[in-house]
This record gives C-alpha cells, structure tokens and sequence, in this order.
DNA sequence: TAAATCGTTTCATATAATGAAACGCTGTTT
DNA sequence: AAACAGCGTTTCATTATATGAAACGATTTA
C-alpha cells in the first residue's frame, strides 16, 4: 500500500487510485487483467476499467499481447529523470563494477530512506546463483548489511526515531529482534567500519557493508556485497574488504569532487 | 504534451492532468512551484494545488528544501520496475561499457518506439566535451545515425508508414528533409550495414550506428557512438565499426541465449 | 449447447472536482 | 513603517464528473 506522509488531506481520490492501482505492479506479478485488478485493489470495475484505459493511453501502463496490463514507457521516462539521488547512482556505477569484476558476486548501493534501505545502484553477481534486488525498491534496515551500516552512522537522534517508528521483526532465526542487541550491533559496526548480515534477512544469505562518506565524514551511502552462504566464506572477509573499500573511496572521490 | 493513441474516449480527466503535470517535468527545468505549473498547464491554480499535494503525498513528487516540486522516488520505483525491453537494457550494459571503453566517445543503445529513436541505454564518454541523452527519451529517427539504421533495416511497410507519419524538419542545413533521398540513404545504409550522422541532427554532432539483429536476423535494436565533430575523424571509422560491432555481437549472443 | 469467463458500455445518481475569492505569510519597494 | 506583490493555501457554493449496478457482446470452458 502506499505510503500517505500526511494526515488526510483534500486529496484527488482519482489520482489517489491510479497510483494505487500502479503500486500493485510493483509486487511480483507484473501482468494484470481488468476484474483481477479490481479485486485486489476492492475498486469497482467499471472504475477500474475506466482509470487502466486512462493510464494506458498516458503510457503509464501497456496492453501485452494478450491483453493484459503492464508497466508502462512513461513511467520508464519518468523514473529515469528523478533527480534525487542521480548523482549518488551515476557516479556509483563504475565502482560498482570494479568491485563486482573482483569478488564476482552482486554489490548493492543504497541510501536510507523513510527508515527503510533504498536501493540506488547494482551490478549482479555473473554467476548462476545470486541474489536479485530491484533498483528502486526498498529493504528492512535492521537485518540487512548495507542497512545497519547506514543506521551505525546515522546521528544518535536518527537512530532512535528509527527504532520508534519501526518493529524489529524476526525474518529468521538469526535476525536481531532486541533494540538493545541493535544497538550493540550498531556500536560494533562504527568500530570496526564494516557490517555483515550473517542469514537476518533470509536464510542461506551472507552480506557484508561498508558506509560512504562525504567530504565533512558524513553518511551518505553504504555499499554491499551479497552471496549466498555456501561460498560466502568469513575468512575472505578482509580480502573483501580490501576490494570494497578500494570502490568507496572511488565513489567518495567523485562526489566529493562535484559537490 | 502526451501522446494520446485512442480517440478521445472514457478518460479519468483528473488522471489525465496529474500526468499532464508529471510530463512538464520531462522538460529541461526539473523544480516547479504551484503558480508556475498552473501556468504551463492552463489549470487553476487550486485544482493545480491539490492535484501536485496529491502526487507529492503518493510520492510521485517531491519538494526539495525551497518548498518547490520535483519528480519523486515513487516514480524511480515504478520506472525500473517496466519490464518492457528490460532484458535488452539489462543485456547492453556490459558490451556498451566495452564499447566505451574503447573509444572514450558516448555510446547509445536504442529501439524504434512509436515511430522515434526510445534511448535504452548508454555510457557517457569520460571526456569533458560530449552528448548527453536521457535514457528513457525520445529523439528523432530521421536525422540520427541510430535511428536511421532502425529505420534502414525496418520492413518496408513499416518504412512506408513512417514517412507518411513523419514531418522531415531541417535540424540542421544536412538534414536529409526529402522522403526520397532519405529512402536512398536508407538503401545505402543497409547495404554498407552502418549509418552515418554527420551534423543532421545539431551542428558538431556526429554519430555512427550499426544494427543488433535477433537469431532471426530481425533488428533489434541498434548501437551509436556520438563525438563531436573536432574529434570524430572519417579516417577513423572501419576502426570504430571494428569495436562497435564486437559490441553488437556479445549482445545478439546473450538474447539469443535467453530466448 | 450452456455456463462462465472476460473486457466494455450504458445511464441515473450522488459525490467529488472545480474556480473565484479571500487568507496568511514572506520578502521587497516606496 | 506602510504598502505592495509574490507565494502557497483554504473556503464554499456550483457544476461537472466519477461512480456502480446492470446489461452487453465476445471468448473460452464445461
């Protein structure tokens, strides 16, 4: 559902159900009839009809050849000039790829973002095996590297808006569920400058994160790299960390160049 | 203004503006104010409010810290969740670098969408002088390299219905502004297998592009590389086309792998 | 052949979008 | 200091438009 981040306005309750109907592609189904629509948004279907034709002939949404629904070029147009962040992806995009090239497994850029990870950037792992993020798409901060790396150096007032506003779920055995355990983590991280998630989000997957700084030392970014469990070995940790950092500081070259 | 591909039919008139709105956006001017906007629009300034607090609130906008609107993180999410052409946007990426990589000049990756050149792609060139598109953005077929080999290796209906459909305006004094010299040089350009772009679309801009072509020897797509004219050197070209077509084979390996 | 889907259209009704004007705020000009 | 001009925002009566149940025609399934 979609995220209202203020009290009920006198907002345009068409426009409202667009959006709403457009967020429903972003979960894994991407192809959408009429009555499906309907029924999962609980609109009625003429109303339903009437807003996907209207979207469609904005090219916010396409008929595929069976004529369902999907995702359409407008919102491809309109994605690519969002201007928030661009810098941080554009820039980011060629030490990513020098990372990957040497650890061959996905690497992930992201800022925080309402309390949640917003993926910027990534280059996926070449091999057969790898975990898959959509850019755009947004992550559980807490049992995640690149998350709790970018809570670690966020100020001490952020941090604890963040563990208010937010409920430690467990995603698996492993996930730290205790703000107080949280906490300790994140301290540990600001020591040692790296985090790992060693299986907190889904079993079977190891990450570690490192934070990007800018020129006055603040937190802008964090880095990641993501493998599975099985050749994601703790003794490579500072070999990685070697190749990481390397890429960071690219990152915090350039930014630091152009701002 | 948006492209409306249906008579006028049963269309959500508040969707149609916010999109409306949303599409002022795409101009070079990123951040608008609520006057502003009406104005553009020819909407009231209070149904041009309310609209603008609607996106803003689903995210689809955003107002930076001198209170003025700009596109929003919703519409990033949305734009890389678009599935169409996304495995040949995902495929181009490495080769394009490679591309780059080589011959330090800007390098596209397009298709024929409605009759323009759609931007899939690109590596900016590293050097301080160069063209810069957005990707996601239309362009013009007729006077760019790219789309003139889009065009060149389309099927002669589609040829057909094209010229009929498009007005050939002078961008320059070379721009090809005649249907019957464009259709021979349509001819030479399959014949040679590249296009030529020489200052047809802006003065000191010069492109080269080659078709990309499925197992079924059906163009795909088509790679340009873009150089102003102090650099870009005739001499040059059979080595360009050298690297270039390198570039267009790793791709028409990899779609033909995966479909 | 009948039933069950689907997307689409109809039309009376009620709701929600509309716009002129007023408001409060900020910064500039007189 | 006062008047002015710019901005985003709110108000409220009016009107236009979004709405939904039902019917429709076309496919697909039983």
């Amino acid at each position: 559902m979609i995220f209202m981040n203020e009290d009920v306005k006198d907002l345009n309750l068409s426009v409202v159900k667009a959006f709403t109907l457009l967020d429903v592609f972003v979960g894994d189904k991407k192809e959408w009839g009429v009555r499906e629509l309907a029924k999962k948004t609980g609109y009625n279907k003429s109303t339903t009809y009437r807003l996907l034709s209207t979207l469609e002939s904005l090219g916010a949404l396409q008929k595929n050849n069976e004529d369902k629904y999907l995702l359409g070029l407008k919102l491809f147009e309109l994605g690519n000039l969002v201007s928030i962040h661009k810098a941080l992806r554009k820039q980011s995009r060629v030490p990513l790829e020098h990372i990957a090239s040497e650890i061959k497994e996905t690497v992930h850029f992201g800022v925080l973002s309402k309390g949640q990870v917003l993926y910027l950037n990534k280059t996926e792992s070449p091999q057969g095996l790898k975990v898959s993020t959509q850019i755009g798409s947004y992550q559980k901060a807490y049992c995640t590297a690149i998350g709790k790396v970018l809570l670690a150096f966020s100020s001490e007032k952020e941090i604890t808006e963040y563990l208010k506003m937010t409920s430690l779920d467990a995603c698996t055995d492993n996930t730290i569920t205790d703000a107080q355990v949280l906490l300790e983590e994140l301290k540990k991280i600001r020591k040692q400058q790296y985090a790992l998630d060693m299986e907190e989000l889904e079993l079977g997957l190891i990450c570690i994160a490192i934070p990007v700084f800018d020129k006055n030392d603040e937190i802008v970014a964090s880095i990641s790299v993501s493998g599975p469990s099985s050749r994601f070995k703790l003794e490579n940790i500072d070999n990685y960390l070697t190749i990481i950092k390397k890429g960071a500081r690219e990152i915090e070259e350039s930014i630091n160049y152009y701002n």
